[in-house]
DNA sequence: AGCTGGCACTCGCACGATGTGAGTGCCAGG
DNA sequence: CCTGGCACTCACATCGTGCGAGTGCCAGCT
C-alpha cells in the first residue's frame, strides 16, 4: 500500500513540520529534502497519505500535517534514533555525581531529563520489592508524641510520628529492640506477617505504645515509595504559550495528579521492558492529555529498583531525539543506581 | 490631596478591575457602586488620580486601571478584610488532620493554600533552630556504603549515603554508639564543636569510618530545612491563560529556581512580622516578577519552626480574600505544628 | 468652591470587502 | 507511472468604515 517513496514523504512532512510548526506543502518539501520527483508526484502521494489517515490539511489549500497515526508509524518504522550530542552525553554523566541520597537523585534526575528533552519531565520513586529491612527506630519526641524510622537495605528511610500513651524512654527502648530483633534481615512481605503475630503475644507492658507503633509500622509497610513521583521543567511549557489549550493546560492540570502521573507511567511501561515506550496524541488513556505526547522509559533492576521515568509534550515533538534522551538518562540513571 | 470620595473612587475601580478584567469608566462606576456624584464628577477626580499616578487608561479613550501604585494605597489603606466563608474555614481546619510527617503536612498546606485562594502556592519548611539532637543512626547497606540518620526533637529526619572503607558491623556498632553518646541531647551548634573534638581524638580503629561519618555529619548539621520549599497550585496558572507572558510565564520560570522562591519568600517575610505581607508588581526584587504580585505571611514560632509562605498570582488579584486566606492559613499551619 | 449636564472629540475595536498567494486536484502528454 | 500545466479554493492579511464607550472641558447651577 505504502511504497518507499509515501514514507519518505511522510518522514519528511513529519520532520518539516516538527522543526517549522506550520503546514507543509509539496513544493517546499522538493526542494528541502532530496526527493527525485516533481511536486506533482508528491502531491499524489500526500493524496493517498491523507486518504490512509496519516496526515491531514487544516483547511483546504493549505499544507498537511501529521496525524496521531502519522506520528505512530513514523515513530514506529522511521525515526532513525539520533545520536547524543557530546554536550548532552556530557551532561548526562556527570549530573548525578555528588548525589547525597535518593531523594537527591530523583531530584538531580527530573531536572537532567527536563533540560536535555526541554519537556516537561517525570520521574517515579524506584520500588525495591526485595529490599531486607535494616533497622527500625524509634524515638520519643515529646511525653507523647513518638518517631517511628524505617530503614532498609535499599537505602530507604521512611519516617512517621505518632501519638502515644505514657511513653518511657525505657519502654521505648525495649520496644525498640524487640522490633528489631524480629525484623532485621527479613523482607517486608515476610515481616508484614512477623508483626501481626508479634502484636498478639506482647509483652503487656508494650502493648500500650507496641500496638499503635505496630499499626504504623504494618502501614509503612504497605505504602510503595514507588508511587512518589518528581515533576521537573515545567518552565519549559513557557515555549509552547501559543498552543496554550493543547499543551500548557492539559499538562498544568495532569501534573498536580500523583494517581494520572502513576498511572500514565506505568500503562506506558508495562509494554515494552527496557525500551523507550511513546504514547501518541488519542493513545494515551487520559482525556485530557490526548493532545499530547508521552515518551517513557522504565528503568534500574528489579533488585535495585524498578521504576519508570519520561517526558510529557505536544504531539508535535522531536522524537528522534527525545526518545534517545529519554533512552540515555534510563539507562544512565539505572547504572548509577547500581553502582550506588 | 486625595480626599475621601476619590479614595472611595479608586477603591470601586480597584474592585470592578479585579472582577470584570476591563478597563472601568465613570459611568458603570457610578451605577455599580452607590457613589452620591455625577458621571462628571467623579471623571474630575480620576484625573487626579490618574495626574497622582493611581490609575492609568491603557488607551486615550478607554476606562481606567490601577497602577501598581494604585493596588498599593488599595491594600494599605482601602482594603477591608473579607471574612472567609464558612466552607473555607471548614476546609483549611480539616485539611491538616491525619496528616503523616513533616513531608505530609507541607504537603497538605500546599495543596490547602493553592485551592483556597486559587493561585500559585509556595510553601517553605520551618526552621527549627533550638532542635536538640535525638538520635544518630549508621547502617551498613552494603560492604562499602553506609547510611546515616539524623533525627532531632522536632521530629526532622535527615539521610544521607555515603561510601566507607572497610565497613564491618562491629565497628558501625561502636561508632554508632559513640556518636549518639556524645550527641543525643545536645543542640545543633554545640555537636558541631562536640563533633570536631570526636574527630581528633578518635580511636585509631575506627579513623577510617568515623572521619568520614562525622564528616558527613558536619554537613547535614549546617544544610538547614528551612531551604527548602514546596510549591503546589500550578494548574491554577491555567486561568491566565490569556495573559500568559505577564502571569503564567514569570511564574513557570520562577517556579524551578528554589533560590529565586527562597530569596522571595524570605525578603517578603522579614519586614513585618506574623502579619501578611504584599509585594506589587515592580515591588518585587525580581524582575521577571514585576508583572506579578506576592502575598506571603510568616508561620509557626522559633520553637517550633518558623518560616513562610504565600503565593504568587497576577497584580490583578482579589487581595482582600487572598489576605484573608493567606493569614488564615498560616495561623492555622502554625498552631498544628505547636500542638503536633 | 464644588458639582452637574451637555457637548464635541478621540480612538480602539468589531465588521465587512478585497486581493493575494500558497497549496491543491485533475488532466493530458511523455 | 511521472510530470508540467492550469483552474480552483480558501485562509489570512490589509484596508476602510461606523459605532460607541469613554473622555475633557465648559458654562451654569447650588
Amino acid at each position: 500500500m505504502l511504497d518507499d517513496r509515501k514514507l519518505d514523504v511522510l518522514k519528511a512532512i513529519v520532520t518539516d513540520y516538527v522543526s517549522s510548526k506550520e503546514p507543509v506543502g509539496s513544493k517546499s518539501l522538493v526542494e528541502r529534502h532530496g526527493l527525485r520527483v516533481s511536486p506533482a508526484t508528491v502531491r499524489n502521494d500526500m493524496a493517498v497519505l491523507e486518504e490512509e489517515g496519516y496526515i491531514v490539511q487544516p483547511h483546504t489549500s493549505a499544507g498537511r500535517i501529521p496525524t496521531d497515526k502519522g506520528y505512530r508509524l513514523f515513530v514506529d518504522r522511521l525515526a532513525t534514533v539520533k545520536p547524543l550530542s557530546p554536550a548532552e552525553r556530557r551532561a548526562i554523566s556527570t549530573f548525578l555525581a555528588g548525589a547525597i541520597d535518593l531523594d537527591d537523585v530523583m531530584g538531580r534526575t527530573v531536572r537532567l531529563l527536563a533540560q536535555v528533552t526541554s519537556q516537561v519531565a517525570i520521574v517515579q520513586y524506584p520500588a525495591a520489592p526485595a529490599a531486607q529491612i535494616r533497622h527500625v527506630e524509634l524515638v520519643g519526641l515529646t511525653t507523647d508524641r513518638a518517631l517511628v524510622v524505617l530503614i532498609t537495605s535499599s537505602g530507604t528511610v521512611e519516617q512517621r510520628t505518632l501519638e502515644l500513651p505514657h511513653v518511657s524512654d525505657d519502654h521505648i527502648a525495649q520496644l525498640r529492640a524487640l522490633l528489631n530483633s524480629h525484623l532485621i534481615g527479613i523482607a517486608p512481605s515476610a515481616a508484614v506477617d512477623r508483626l501481626a503475630a508479634l502484636a498478639t503475644d506482647l509483652d503487656l507492658a508494650l502493648r500500650p505504645i507496641g500496638t499503635p507503633v505496630i499499626a504504623v509500622l504494618l502501614d509503612m509497610l504497605a505504602s510503595d515509595a514507588s508511587d512518589r513521583v518528581v515533576v521537573g521543567g515545567v518552565p519549559n511549557l513557557a515555549r509552547f504559550g501559543d498552543q496554550f489549550e493543547t499543551t500548557v493546560r492539559p499538562v498544568l492540570e495532569a501534573l498536580e495528579e500523583n494517581v494520572v502521573l502513576l498511572r500514565l507511567l506505568g500503562e506506558a511501561a508495562s509494554s515494552v521492558d527496557g525500551e523507550v515506550t511513546v504514547r501518541i496524541g488519542h493513545e494515551n488513556p487520559y482525556e485530557t492529555l490526548q493532545t499530547t505526547s508521552l515518551v517513557a522509559s522504565s528503568y534500574g533492576t528489579v533488585s535495585d529498583g524498578r521504576a519508570t521515568l519520561g517526558i510529557v509534550g505536544p504531539t508535535r515533538m522531536d522524537y528522534p531525539s527525545t526518545m534517545a534522551s529519554v533512552r540515555a538518562v534510563a539507562r544512565y540513571v539505572g547504572r548509577f543506581l547500581a553502582e550506588g
